[in-house]
DNA sequence: ATCCAGGAACTGT
DNA sequence: ACAGTTCATGGA
């Protein structure tokens, strides 16, 4: 991680390939988006370390990703977590040079390369927040989706208000794993997304399931495994994780419907492409699958195409 | 209305 | 192993 600490404030540099606007308008994609909200170019982002709840204001000028403390900034070891999470959340590690490099021998890959350059994957940093948001999402609609993770967080999460803004956190796997299917089933979730969800949250009061424990596995075969052991996760939501929470550049959701109708956009074909015809299209993607996925989604967002 | 949605488990063969 | 069915509801 490349920052500055000014006590009040903070200067997090990225890499060279980062374009802050292209990212805010992959955060802005719904307007029921309760995690954080975005005002005049700026992200406000509530998180919480350890019991502190510290509220972010991030924003990007001469090429620095600067981030203030509206309500005041914390100490300073609670400063330089929040560092670390917007340098995780903004997928600031990978080399997208390499990813580049692949794009643009690809005929898929290389305007999208260019168009969005700079675009990173939005991470979900928070294991339990993926392995949810991933479940919650399965074969709903996006927007649907969004309602039922609003409804999810407006009942269990934490929230802060500043000045008539009010800021959530997404549930602890603590407090879900307190609650029941009834619970989840009176905001439209099927009863197999509620116990896939509280069953998630019990395997992580356990201990069963971390991230640190996925992430000491020997390799992604390994993770993907298991991950799909547990009930309500299949080869999509592993993946999905493993792109989103656990920065695999190589994970292929590759049964993606959002996937398919950007390839079908883009490629102007009849029909969606079916799973062999996109691992021709894929074949040159190698180690930047979960890069060309996003990138592809992110087209989705272009209606004048 | 009708079809499909950022799938996965379950059932029967 | 593999295909068909069910989950459950909202969006377009």
């Amino acid at each position: 991680m490349n920052w500055i600490d000014h006590e009040s404030y903070m200067e997090i540099y990225p890499p060279k390939e980062f374009n802050f606007k292209e990212c805010l308008i992959f955060l802005d994609r719904s307007n029921l988006e309760v995690l954080h909200q975005i005002k005049e170019g700026s992200v406000y982002k509530l998180i919480k370390v350890k019991e502190s709840l510290i509220l972010c204001k991030i924003g990007f000028i001469n090429n620095v990703i600067k981030v203030e403390f509206p309500i005041g900034p914390p100490s300073i070891h609670f400063r330089k977590k929040a560092a670390e999470y917007i340098w995780e959340w903004y997928d600031l590690d990978q080399d997208l040079g390499a990813f580049y490099q692949v794009a643009n021998q690809d005929k898929v890959l290389k305007n999208l390369a260019h168009k969005y350059y700079g675009l990173r994957i939005m991470c979900i940093p928070d294991l339990f927040e993926a392995l949810v948001w991933a479940i919650m999402g399965q074969q709903i609609n996006l927007t649907f989706a969004y309602t039922l993770k609003k409804r999810f967080v407006e009942q269990f999460g934490e929230s802060l208000t500043f000045e008539g803004d009010t800021f959530w956190l997404f549930p602890s796997f603590e407090k879900i794993a307190l609650i029941n299917v009834d619970d989840l089933r009176k905001l439209q979730f099927t009863s197999r997304k509620a116990e896939y969800i509280i069953d998630i949250a019990k395997a992580m009061i356990n201990g069963e399931l971390t991230k640190e424990l996925l992430l000491q596995k020997k390799d992604d075969q390994q993770i993907q495994w298991s991950l799909m052991r547990i009930r309500g996760i299949g080869p999509w939501t592993a993946d999905y994780v493993m792109m989103k929470c656990l920065h695999y550049t190589s994970s292929f959701p590759v049964a993606d419907v959002g996937l398919h109708n950007a390839l079908r956009n883009l490629l102007d074909l009849e029909r969606k492409p079916t799973i062999e015809e996109i691992e021709k299209y894929a074949a040159d993607w190698e180690g930047w699958q979960a890069y060309a996925t996003y990138y592809l989604w992110r087209s989705l967002y272009d209606k004048n195409i």
